[in-house]
RNA sequence: GCAGCCGUAGCUCAAUUGGAUAGAGCAUCUGACUACGGAUCAGAAGGUUAGGGGUUCGACUCCCUUCGGCUGCACCA
């Protein structure tokens, strides 16, 4: 089903192409302002530039050949040239009816699929994950769900931290003071505690230092017991990590971490010097960008002068593994800001060595304490998730004990948690990827404003309708569209369609989590003005279905952002 | 020093990528209602979009410049 705006704009195409326009763009925008109708052309404006006219000129001889009948009241001309549309209510309650019996909601997949690999959350392995994971891992977790709800291919994979330097001192300590039953209970505790022992000692003792590194070599060369330690530390960290992407229900097609491309990097080396892509300087083998002038001095190294690999090595081998292996049409990476010239580097590179996929680096800032500062601890440590996301659930199990005391502790307890994970998840996809951003519980948790409880809480409302409804629900029924409430809902609702794509566009999330706060917004106004259960007839049906829809477009919007929806809350 | 990102109401954020009088929420003030879940709704007030210049019918958006903040810049990841 065609939405609204590819309806006018295919309209709009005719009437340009029949006006002999056909070089102007045929695109329709939603109205700016309510008072100017539903949607807008500026094509008018665009061209009286081009061919120094004037646009109400333009816009008149376009309006001569636009036919809308049935969908529009004929067209106007305003402003500098603007061209107004106001929908119809046969057309949208037509429209709308479309959508009831419609699971995705008026939004056809994707003409052209992609395959896209989306590399997002990669925590590192014998460190617990913190704050600073929150927005690699729901945001890049949020695309995936909407590229595939969409109709693209996605493979996510997370790209952990599972080899590096800090593994001397890990294998070092375990060695000398581990902990078994502190192991079992708590494994990433246990093996930060091994790390920072390990690192004071070295601060004093030199002997320490250099047995230290020299378990790092033995591991690198395969020695069987490092081996066998640096697995075991894996799978216990991947254990505890499994246990928050299970509460956050987020999953993963992959789990190829940087140990998955040791063998592939030296390799990868020759074949790039071979090929005379890298060249050695200072005793480095690095890849320089001379043609390129923001990194013209900035060159990459890939191997390091002792003959040991850098995680630009590891990246380049990634990229190499992913295009051999799916030949994607994008690759997608959701990292922090701080990470942008290694990514260009990494890019560039591939370029140089044939990659044609779109490369993205999907850049976000950080998460702030209410200070404005990065967000830390009082002992200056990173947040940890799982403290965030504990207490999010908490605080969530007290607003509803306070609301509701008498549902089941069971069931509040789900409540508690669709609502505490709900409102941090939403929180990070709410706003703008690239600005840092303010962590407040007050504020996520409020039920007012822009929040996610403020949106379950919409859909719980009209559950609720449900829940008292007798004699039964026809879907069928057709959608009438009496008062300007209704008429505002059901435009709101037909607009999910041509919403949800936008993300994609700049992967911005949070113009879908704007649309659902709007429609939620909408539906109140709606919910106020139009009694449903009290209305009689054809107008009780017709709203029902508006509900429905309503709510089917809340969950269904949320479920793509990674949130659920509760019946009560 | 060079480069990148950012600067919007008292606070937290939008602005569909160059469109009309820059929009929401919180907080503040005024109203509605023993309520289909009031965890609501209607309204008021709040702005030189950091400052200055430029491009054009039109600029928060593009260009130049100043100021301020964050980040990165050859063998950590």
């Amino acid at each position: 089903m065609a939405t609204l705006r590819e309806i006018l704009a295919e309209r709009l195409a005719h009437a340009l192409a029949a006006a002999g326009f056909s070089d102007a763009p045929a695109e329709i925008a939603p109205a700016s302002d309510a008072r100017f109708g539903d949607y807008q052309a500026n094509a008018a404006m665009i061209l009286a530039k081009k061919n120094r006219a004037n646009p109400r000129q333009i816009a008149s001889e376009i309006i001569q050949h636009l036919d809308v009948a049935g969908i529009s009241d004929p067209p106007e001309i305003a402003g500098a040239g603007f061209i107004n549309f106001r929908l119809r209510p046969g057309f949208l309650a037509r429209q709308a009816g479309h959508l009831a019996s419609d699971d995705r909601l008026g939004r056809t997949p994707a003409a052209q699929p992609q395959r896209i690999i989306l590399d997002f959350s990669a925590p590192n392995v014998a460190k617990p994950m913190h704050v600073g994971h929150i927005r690699s891992t729901i945001l890049g977790d949020s695309l995936a769900r909407i590229a595939r709800f969409l109709g693209h291919e996605v493979i996510s994979d997370n790209h952990i931290g599972d080899w590096g330097t800090q593994f001397g001192k890990v294998i070092y300590g375990w060695k000398h003071f581990l902990n078994p039953e502190a192991l079992e209970t708590d494994a990433i505790g246990e093996l930060v505690r091994l790390y920072r022992e390990v690192n004071a000692l070295e601060a004093t003792d030199e002997t320490v230092k250099k047995t230290a590194r020299e378990e790092l070599v033995k591991l690198q060369q395969g020695d069987p017991e490092n081996h066998a330690i640096w697995l075991r530390a894996v799978e216990l960290s991947w254990r505890e990590f499994q246990k928050l992407y299970d509460l956050l229900d987020i999953h993963f097609d992959e789990r190829l971490g940087e140990s998955f491309y040791n063998s592939a990097l030296g390799p990868l080396c020759e074949k790039l010097a071979a090929a005379g892509l890298a060249e050695v300087s200072e005793g480095a083998l690095c890849l320089f960008f001379r043609d390129i002038p923001a990194l013209a001095d900035k060159p990459a190294i890939i191997r390091k002068s002792d003959g040991g690999f850098l995680y630009a090595t590891t990246d380049l081998a990634t990229i190499e593994h992913r295009v051999q292996r799916w030949d994607p049409s994008a690759i997608w990476y959701v990292v922090g800001a701080p990470q942008a010239l290694h990514f260009q580097q990494i890019f560039a590179a591939a370029r140089k060595m044939g990659v044609t996929a779109d490369l993205r680096h999907i850049v976000f800032g950080s998460i702030l304490g209410e200070d404005r500062k990065i967000m830390r601890t009082r002992s200056g440590e990173n947040v940890g998730l799982a403290e965030v996301l504990r207490e999010a659930i908490e605080r969530a199990r007290v607003l509803v004990t306070e609301k509701n005391p008498d549902l089941p502790a069971e069931e509040r307890e789900e409540i508690a948690r669709i609502i505490g994970l709900g409102a941090v998840k939403y929180a990070e996809l709410s706003q703008n990827r690239l600005t840092d951003y303010v962590f407040s519980w007050d504020k996520m948790l409020s039920f007012q404003g822009n929040t996610a409880p403020y949106l379950q809480n919409a859909y719980v409302r009209i559950r609720s309708i449900f829940r008292k409804l007798e004699g039964g629900f026809d879907g069928k029924a057709p959608v009438q569209i009496e008062s300007p409430a209704e008429r505002a809902l059901a435009v709101k609702l037909l607009q999910f369609a041509e919403t949800v794509p936008l993300v994609l566009e700049d992967f911005r999330p949070n113009l879908l989590a704007n649309y659902l706060y709007e429609l939620a917004d909408t539906f109140h106004g709606f919910y106020e003005a139009c009694p449903v259960l009290k209305s009689e007839g054809a107008t009780r049906a017709s709203r029902l279905v508006l509900c429905d829809i309503t709510a089917r477009t809340l969950s269904k919007g949320l479920g793509l952002l990674g949130i659920r929806c509760p019946e009560k809350m």
